[in-house]
DNA sequence: GTTCCGCATGAATCGATAG
DNA sequence: ACTATCGATTCATGCGGAA
């Protein structure tokens, strides 16, 4: 057992403690999914109620008359009243991600992404970083003045600077580089050390020591999810995953307004924390259902 | 000699034959450096000609040592006028790659980059794309909230649709999983050539034998380089060389109004693209000339 | 000739301290 | 209060010399 491990065994046992159940009584996470118009639904949330918010909008696009289809120069009008809800029921310290990417139109790309984002910031968002998801398999295809596009947009508001952030929970696996090279390195940090004020420099090796996992950065690669879903635009498990990982953790509510073939909500359950999810297509919802445990969260 | 080395020797070989000169006659390309203000020295160049664009301006509030830093509130007024320039030398057909990434200032990503895009669209520029630099070997460092960044942006931007796009110029070897795959399919394929004595399966191998290339997408894989040069932060030759083989063709000119420690110019002459350069700090000027062939282009 | 090791160093960011 | 400076933190690379 690692000490992460035991550390949070030892957190379920205490927060059973306080329930003043049993050990066998386990706090059972709820998946509430609606069916209706988002902004109609996010109004009966309560404020401040929300620890992340993970959603992909439906993309504009002049041409698609059905899901959504919302255009580009009216886009960020029609977002505008949703974000608002947003900013309500999101706690102080929760996050908000924002899964996006703006498509080429008559050979440019559009700007609605580049203005939602101002508009956001002046509605009281904070504009906290922009994560790139690099999609190892994208699209196929071939145009004369383009590339395949392999990325999209993740961004990240917040409503104030502090808020939660789990960065041990999405450590990776250190580069090959250190295979052959660490071990000296430590000692070079000893030397270093011990030279500049030789104190405090045991803090620092024990940091570097027998180290297997670094931080990520800001640059998410994950492949595109190929099983087909009946949905058009469902992102891969490990994205919603990984932003659960890093923002929440257990028994926190995750909202997503526009579920889709429900992958945040399912994902989240399986991850123990609970979730909320509207949807305004009847199809998807029944698909959610099909797929989680439900429960009312408010 | 490597064998793109012998490649280049015997094109250059063709080019003169075509030209009706002895084989010693070679076109010398020409970098023209100049020492100066960007704004002032752009106005002597000619409407209409430069094929491509590749530039990284100083960002806001960096260098503050060497280049004095830009606010990012005045970001966008300091590089319209420059803009307009731009926008004006550049041949109908060229291109211009703008690499930039905004800062983190109390917690927040600044928002003048994506106020430049806008600004400059409504100057007269098509905002045609946007690639991705993913550097691999980002800047360490842990903080609370954020994690490293990993990635900048370089923004596409052309005067009209028909823009001149050398794609099969930057074809890229395919990846590794098809080499994998590839050699165990010819493994299979011979196993069951065998067997069945040629079932038609080899047409399909054959398909796949030849094909050693694909076109790239829009995200670049490309490490930071860390070599001990006199300039704070050039980056990589690998760079400005995929935009110029991607845009340019031989003998085409090439501009970089931030010349900085130069590694445009020099790979642009290695690739046989004159090239212009602009740069106000003297030293970086005195090193260019170092390192190129000087010639006067207007 | 290869491989390995020592070393330097990056367009970073935050919080605390100083003026 | 508001700005300027500084220390602490951290990972992947190239280069040059050594084995």
């Amino acid at each position: 057992m690692t000490i992460k491990e035991a550390s949070e065994l030892n957190y379920r046992y205490t927060y059973s403690g306080l329930r003043g159940g049993n050990l066998n009584e386990v706090v059972e996470t709820k998946a509430d999914i609606r069916l209706g118009n988002c902004e109609t639904i996010l109004k009966k949330i309560p404020d401040n109620f929300i620890d992340l918010i993970v959603t992909s909008p439906p993309y504009a696009d002049r041409r698609k008359q059905t899901y959504g289809g919302v255009s580009p120069e009216r886009y960020v009008d029609w977002f505008l009243p949703i974000g608002k809800e947003l900013l309500r029921v999101l706690k102080p310290d929760g996050s908000f991600i924002l899964n996006i990417k703006e498509k080429a139109d008559k050979g440019e790309r559009s700007t609605y992404v580049l203005e939602l984002i101002l508009a956001l910031r002046k509605q009281g968002w904070l504009w906290t970083e922009e994560f790139i998801w690099r999609k190892k398999n994208s699209y196929p295809g071939k145009w004369p003045n383009r590339f395949r596009d392999a990325w999209e947009r993740l961004l990240q508001f917040n409503k104030t600077k502090n808020f939660n952030m789990y960065q041990d929970a999405v450590k990776v696996p250190i580069g090959d580089w250190a295979n052959g090279r660490l071990k000296n390195l430590s000692e070079i940090d000893k030397i270093r050390d011990n030279a500049k004020n030789g104190s405090g420099f045991g803090k620092n090796i024990s940091n570097w020591l027998g180290k297997e996992t670094v931080y990520p950065d800001n640059v998410l690669h994950l492949p595109t999810e190929c099983n087909n879903k009946n949905h058009s635009a469902a992102f891969p498990d490990a994205l919603p995953e990984w932003f659960i990982k890093l923002f929440t953790q257990e028994n926190d509510i995750v909202l997503d307004p526009f579920a889709g073939s429900g992958t945040t909500l399912r994902v989240a359950q399986s991850m123990s924390r609970n979730s909320i999810g509207i949807e305004i297509i009847p199809e998807y919802v029944n698909l959610i259902k099909s797929q989680i445990t439900q429960g009312r969260l408010f």
